[in-house]
DNA sequence: CAGTGGTCTAGACCACACT
DNA sequence: GTGTGGTCTAGACCACTGC
């Protein structure tokens, strides 16, 4: 059938100005002032939603590995159609933010997902069916507290002087020392976190992350050179100081893009190499 | 209005048994058997539309560039509806093969296109605001025939022994040489290619590979290590034999994931770096 | 069986670009 | 104005999961 006038009508204000819709019948479930507020006013209804789930991740209403009401029940409490509630879904699903699965719901995505584990690790075995391509080994050298110089400070968008974790550790293959990583946290999300925490935990650190810290990694940029371990760094990987390495910076952002971590990685490139696949 | 049953049944053997529907209307524009044959009997139509749309484009009916038909001409050509057209394009402009233009119309991506210049070059300068991150300087060293080894043949998949071509040459930034590149391109493909043309033209590489040998490239691997060059070639670079060096792999593809290109490049870190991003 | 996501359709209207 | 892609809706049915 198609749409009536009035229907339509109330679609366009819908788009346009949500604020000025009658109330809703959703119990207060969510407000669409609050809507307006923190998205542009005129875009697309579906990136509303978008922005509307988002901070319902960023605010831990579900968390990751839990299923999320069905498109429908969204589709219900926002007062859009099925339809709509899918085009949100469907991009943050592409942005590993959220995960389908067919016949059971939808889930907040999370590092412990067998499929995404390592998902931002591309250092790769050069004969991949040789050796394991996770790490096989994990050393923690120190977990510290220290304060935020002014570079980092403004790289986690804190103060200065502000209070950081600082920790360094190892990762072998196959039993070959081949990754030493220094990472820097900011102090107040990270409360506690301990060396024996970081040694002891099964499966990839940043799933200890959002499993106990509440701090999920979304997205992350990283900047590659090639460079030349400094004496100290060069035993720690048991190489000659003149061998040459790639060196990793990352900046880790959790959800809306806050940077939650900066860490500064040195690969030895000997039997692996850093993958990378462009589209 | 909601469909009738008969309608459903014929969207269902549409679906899943294309051979079976009657004559189509399109006078022969397309033939559903060849469909068929060319993709999962069982698939979604809209990926059947995908492959068509992909065939269409190897087979040069709409060059780079150009525009293709609308949403709605490729509906009746494909008899569906525009809905499933759209899901086909979606999925083809999200991997840079078409290129959608609100009010304008869809168009075959191209290398030269302004905003895709140098998709593949993830080399930026440090200060990105200071200098261009886009090459200033393209010295072709040679261009020269060649017989592929075997390691060359099995990655391009052709011949052992077949013929090739090989191009170095040096990219420079600000007039700082930087980039030390060797490409391998099969000789049947690029028959006629020669370091004046090479030396001579304006924008990407691949933007003259396109336009002229009708080869565009759509997606790419790099594999990544650190090394020294040796003294030769370090010597192209203007730099000390004891420089460490990205060294860059790439395997270049074009439609249906056809190997068109190896390339291996040095790429100096002092200015720069190899920019990614995690998602 | 019911519930979930996945596909497909048909139709309305908006936003943008060209002429 | 006309034609293009972009958004939104409503409704049907399919495919998969688990009770």
């Amino acid at each position: 059938m198609p749409l009536t006038i009035a229907q339509s009508e109330n679609i366009r204000l819908c788009m346009r100005e949500p604020t000025q819709l009658p109330e809703t019948l959703n119990g207060g479930l969510f407000d669409r002032e609050a809507l307006a507020s923190k998205v542009p006013a005129f875009s697309p209804l579906y990136q509303q939603i978008k922005a509307l789930i988002l901070q319902s991740l960023n605010a831990g209403e579900w968390k990751p590995g839990e299923m999320i009401p069905s498109e429908f029940e969204l589709a219900a409490r926002f007062q859009v159609s099925q339809g709509t509630v899918r085009k949100a879904v469907d991009e943050l699903s592409q942005e590993h933010l959220l995960l389908r699965k067919q016949g059971k719901g939808t889930f907040v995505a999370t590092h412990s997902e067998e499929k995404f584990q390592y998902r931002f690790l591309k250092l790769v075995p050069n004969a991949e069916s040789l050796s394991s391509s996770v790490p096989s080994q994990r050393t923690i050298v120190w977990c510290k507290k220290a304060k935020a110089n002014p570079e980092i400070a403004k790289s986690l968008q804190l103060p200065p002087g502000c209070g950081v974790l600082q920790i360094r550790r190892i990762l072998s293959f196959a039993c070959v020392p081949t990754i030493l990583e220094d990472m820097v946290l900011p102090g107040d999300a990270f409360k506690g976190l301990s060396a024996e925490e970081l040694q002891n935990h099964q499966g990839p650190t940043y799933a200890l992350f959002e499993k106990t810290y509440g701090v999920r990694m979304v997205r992350a940029q990283e900047r590659i050179t090639a460079v030349h371990a400094n004496p100290k760094d060069a035993q720690m990987l048991n190489i000659n100081d003149n061998t040459p390495l790639l060196q990793v910076e990352r900046l880790a952002l959790t959800y809306q893009d806050k940077p939650m971590e900066i860490r500064r990685a040195l690969y030895k490139t000997e039997h692996h190499h850093y993958r990378n696949d462009l589209n």
